[in-house]
DNA sequence: TTGCTCCTCACGTCACGTGAGGTGGC
DNA sequence: TTGCTCCTCACGTCACGTGAGGTGGC
């Protein structure tokens, strides 16, 4: 037909799939503008990609077919103005949305980089993305098995309320936090971290931190800025080998002085591991 | 059961359908850690609740069901982290998607909103958004019927090659220009419109316009800014009634020089009207 | 006994995608 | 006659949603 488009060519140039323009056309969503008659063939006019192009961009903002299909038999300039500015509203808290899942597997990754090139072990340059940055005065790699002192920048968190251990240890207190999470406004899709109020406290009792707290990058608390003798270990939450013991001896052969609060955060956990003896955890605490 | 949660508590803590997670356990993606044997409830840990915000993050992704599962049964630190690397990268393209969304709808809204003002007479105000700022030396009041004078904004556009008319009239080239449009890379999601080259072409010929653009905000090409005459019509494109006359008087009364090129746009369209003979279309030249 | 929560199983829904089998023009 | 494009019709798919009918603990 002279100046109409075949279902391939309409397709082609309006990049919509012929099945669809068939179901569209099925559902009276959008249909040509004219059929053969004997063989049925479908013929578009090139001017029908302009309407097409709407439904399209309609349809990729989730309204429903049905809806659509209602939207254009009714339309009036008012009608679609109020369409409009009900979608502009949407997409901001889509782009919303968005933003928090970059925010969200941003920091996983982080995490993960970071957990990878402790146990390849790394020799630090001097800025290293979540690691902050290295001092000179430490080792040139750092790895698993060492303390190091690092220069850390500060980190958003958002802290959970105190915790109450009982006789069950870790678990239930664990578990108030992940309950409480929701309604305190905690995002658990964020790597979760302990926190302890001194180095005292992380000696007494390395399972039993003082809060738990969210890395969510949002977050109106903080792990401050600063130096922080740091070390790694593997295993399940609250399990840190000889790790705290380890850490003990490097700040006293270093003269160091601890100040403030410990921080325990979990670089790789269930995420990206099946087997919980595997997780790891970076424990750091501030010198003055 | 002491410190697990009930299908519809974790529904609840998790934001998820207990629909959904009836079948996420059904397709093996995600399991309560335990049920009871009786009666087959589910009961589900507080700290599944951070595994299963990821498996909702990563379907909120658009990843199928299926393929979450398996990334889930051979996770490891390197290969999540892949994921998310790939992952940044579609997320950026669809924050762009949004964008260029944002702004065919806004275009839109804009246009007709300015298309209603027209329609129901109003008194300008110093600025005005799409109609740009309306002089002062003119009337108060602007309307369809009105002849005005209005100082405009510059206007991103993209034009399409030129036209070529025959004896087929306004059709013809129109189809041409939406055939190429997808090779030319004009976006027909925006509203089009056609420049006549000077006001002595556009009176010879009104329905044969040297070029048709599209209103692409991010088009390389312009409406320059400055003083311009401007009328309305209503009717199918191409028919402009009377407008013409009415507005060569207008020029020659106030003893006006038209300058550069003459812009059609239509700010109603089939998008938001059903009748063609009321689509709405703003014909304006600029003066020295 | 009465609510309440939860269960399974079957079927529906939405927006297509995928053949199978067949037709019409060059 | 051979490709090629297009057609219809039926069925599949994905990720659930929706009852119907029934169970178990307070």
């Amino acid at each position: 037909m002279k100046n109409l488009l075949s279902i391939k060519e309409f397709s082609k140039l309006s990049g919509i799939e012929s099945s669809t323009l068939r179901y569209w056309n099925e559902i009276a969503l959008f249909s040509p503008i004219t059929r053969n008659p004997i063989n049925g063939y479908r013929y578009y006019s090139p001017e029908q990609l302009i309407t097409v192009n709407f439904v399209k961009v309609l349809s990729s903002l989730d309204i429903p077919l049905k809806t659509i299909r209602e939207i254009g038999n009714s339309r009036t300039p008012e009608s679609i103005a109020d369409l409009i500015q009900r979608q502009e509203k949407l997409l901001d808290m889509k782009m919303r949305k968005l933003r928090e899942h970059y925010s969200i597997i941003h920091t996983r990754l982080e995490m993960i980089d970071y957990g990878e090139k402790i146990i390849n072990g790394f020799t630090p340059t001097k800025e290293t993305k979540n690691a902050g940055t290295v001092s000179t005065d430490n080792a040139d790699v750092i790895n698993m098995d060492k303390i190091s002192v690092i220069q850390m920048d500060e980190m958003n968190i958002i802290f959970g309320p105190p915790t109450n251990f009982g006789r069950e240890g870790f678990y239930d207190p664990f578990m108030q936090f992940c309950k409480q999470a929701k309604n305190l406004r905690i995002n658990l899709d964020f790597p979760i971290g302990g926190m302890h109020e001194n180095w005292d406290e992380f000696m007494k009792k390395p399972g039993e931190p003082q809060r738990f707290f969210s890395a969510d990058p949002t977050g109106h608390d903080s792990r401050p800025a600063g130096r922080y003798v740091v070390g790694f270990s593997r295993g399940y939450y609250s399990q840190f080998g000889d790790l705290p013991e380890r850490m003990t001896n490097y700040i006293k052969d270093n003269s160091l002085t601890t100040s403030g609060a410990v921080y325990v955060i979990y670089l790789h956990d269930e995420i990206c591991i099946k087997d919980p003896s595997q997780y790891l955890a970076q424990v750091c605490v501030a010198i003055t």
